[in-house]
DNA sequence: TCTAAAATTAACCATTTGGTTAAACTAGAT
DNA sequence: ATCTAGTTTAACCAAATGGTTAATTTTAGA
């Protein structure tokens, strides 16, 4: 039994970790909230994680890896590209109207810690842009969209869907927003988003 | 003397706070560094401003002070739409580049600060999105642009424009970019942004 | 020149915080 | 039943950190 504790004690100390992370942020995090949350003692923490840059470390990782392959997703398949597109806006904002302080947390602490991110990106993870960017090149010269560099409609395209976590507060507080409204000018954005992008690209 | 000497002081505190709470947000800022890069006492930090939290709240107020007049700019004015939308995407971005810190920094803290967040905006400075928003009504009534709410156009714009400054380090990470080529992008993105709000709304 | 107020500093202080240690507990193996 | 390895905890510890105090220096004005 001991080894199944052990997995279930690990998990559950990696569980709350995550929220309290997201929550607050590396800096702000205390060791001892995370303790207080998962129902344990402290020194069983570093017992399982070492210390707090790895527990971080570990968090980070699996909140990236959570992100990451719907990023994959788009750039990767080789589906037509307004297909994608769809299904990108479709599935990311669902995703994160599940987990609102996903983005924010990735995008503060890339920005942060950003040796940390870096390290990251190059030794672990990375999706990658070619399939998706060949795909826009490819339409441009088929005449099917304006000429555009594809870092500039990728650009467009993350910008718009992510955007809105990222800066909830400042967004709900600018347009004088509760979270309600929030939710349903998102789920209205699933479609208007590749809309907007099929029209501005119209030739 | 004494006067000149105190206002040279406090500003000169201000500022390096700036600096220092920009690059490392308030939870990772201390107040030691700010003392040392502004090469005076710690204790004359709190002479003059006598917490963090209201160093902070100073810190703040000054840097949304800069940042929302560009929002109540694009807001306020009876300019007609699209003229306002190519000198905002202009400013904004010319600004930005050169103060790459702004966003990120009061993104995150109204993030993490949202009950601080809340009470600023609610009595110091709200930008008045009223104006615009008619504007907008009036270009879908007269049949000028497509059938948009005002919130959804406002929300696109502020997207387009400031996301990529918000999550620097995760795009340069996605895109594969070099600091250069990221701030070349953002240069074309001043003519870029307008033209495909323009296009995506064309009826 | 002298004085009082303002500005500045050195030395402290209390608390928080990440981290450690040694002891206690649990459970499966012998 | 007991031994052992892995798990969990209570009690500590040292460093960092925000903040204070009392003394010193500077400045402006009488």
């Amino acid at each position: 039994m001991s080894k199944e504790k052990n997995q279930q004690t690990e998990e559950r100390i990696l569980e709350t970790a995550i929220e309290v992370f997201q929550e607050r942020g590396m800096a702000a995090t205390r060791m001892q909230e995370i303790a207080d949350r998962a129902g344990i003692n402290k020194a069983l923490l570093h017992y399982y994680f070492r210390n707090k840059q790895l527990l971080f470390e570990a968090v980070f990782s699996k909140c990236f890896m959570q992100f990451a392959p719907k990023v994959s997703n788009i750039f990767q398949s080789e589906e037509p590209l307004f297909d994608k597109l769809n299904s990108f806006a479709e599935e990311y904002i669902t995703y994160m109207l599940n987990n609102r302080f996903l983005v924010p947390f990735i995008v503060q602490e890339m920005n942060s810690n950003s040796e940390f991110a870096f390290r990251f990106l190059e030794n672990t993870y990375r999706p990658d842009p070619t399939v998706i960017s060949s795909q826009i090149k490819a339409e441009v010269e088929a005449g099917n969209i304006i000429p555009i560099h594809p870092k500039q409609l990728l650009l467009t395209i993350f910008s718009l869907v992510a955007f809105p976590f990222a800066a909830q507060v400042l967004i709900k507080g600018l347009l004088k927003m509760d979270d309600e409204e929030f939710i349903t000018l998102m789920n209205e954005r699933k479609k208007l988003i590749p809309e907007m992008i099929k029209n501005a690209l119209k030739p």
